[in-house]
DNA sequence: AGCCAGGCTACCG
DNA sequence: CGGTAGCATGGC
């Protein structure tokens, strides 16, 4: 199987996941963009239920906001996104994005600015240019590999930059493509390819590859 | 009760 | 350098 039989696969079973943004409609692009920031971030290494709780304190709060975000104290912001776990580092990465995010002007960040930034990796800096900038990153995490490992080649590549290379040069450039399989990655690794093996059996790829 | 979640940084040898 | 402890909540 190849990279799109798979993702096809995964379309037919799952459909659309329509991930972002979950507050802001789309009226104001720019809003609409820190909110994923503001996901991307918190959702490291968390459940995204538990990241939901926590922009929606921010949102109730009126802190959805770059600017706002930047007045308000560490302590204040840590209490409201207690629920995505990490509140301390994650309020001072907050407040960094959300000066980055000042300073850009409405231009798009490169990948390089982004992972300068404190608190920002290279999935999350991924993250943030294909949900919210809608630029050709495919974001390679602990799913995507684990996914990859079994299914398809049985990929093993170590380094994030070679997992990606891979998807890169074996997909269509196109990051509504990127977006939707990342998205599929994640639903079916959360239903189907789970870390303990249990739910192998009833795993669709298994009579394929 | 213990493991896991849409990682990253700092520090250690 | 590569490896790993620390960060922290909530769901199952």
């Amino acid at each position: 199987m190849n990279l799109q039989e798979i993702y096809d696969k995964l379309f037919e079973k799952y459909g659309e996941q329509k991930w972002w943004p979950i507050i802001n409609d789309c009226k104001d692009e720019n809003k609409k963009k820190f909110e994923i920031i503001v996901g991307a971030i918190l959702t490291q290494n968390t459940s995204w239920k538990n990241v939901e709780k926590a922009i929606k304190n921010l949102y109730e709060s009126n802190l959805l906001d770059a600017k706002k975000i930047l007045k308000e104290e560490d302590k204040r912001i840590a209490e409201l996104i207690k629920p995505a776990g990490y509140y301390n580092q994650k309020s001072k990465k907050l407040k960094a994005a959300a000066e980055f995010f000042l300073t850009l002007n409405r231009k798009i960040p490169t990948r390089e600015a982004l992972l300068n930034l404190w608190g920002v990796g290279k999935e999350t800096a991924d993250s943030i240019l294909l949900y919210a900038y809608n630029e050709p990153f495919f974001v390679v995490d602990a799913y995507t590999k684990r996914i990859f490992s079994c299914i398809g080649n049985e990929l093993n590549f170590v380094e994030y930059d070679e997992w990606q290379k891979f998807f890169h040069e074996n997909l269509p450039n196109d990051p509504r493509l990127f977006n939707e399989f990342h998205a599929l990655i994640v639903e079916h690794c959360k239903r189907i390819c789970l870390k303990n093996k249990k739910m192998c059996k009833d795993c669709f790829f298994n009579a394929i590859s």
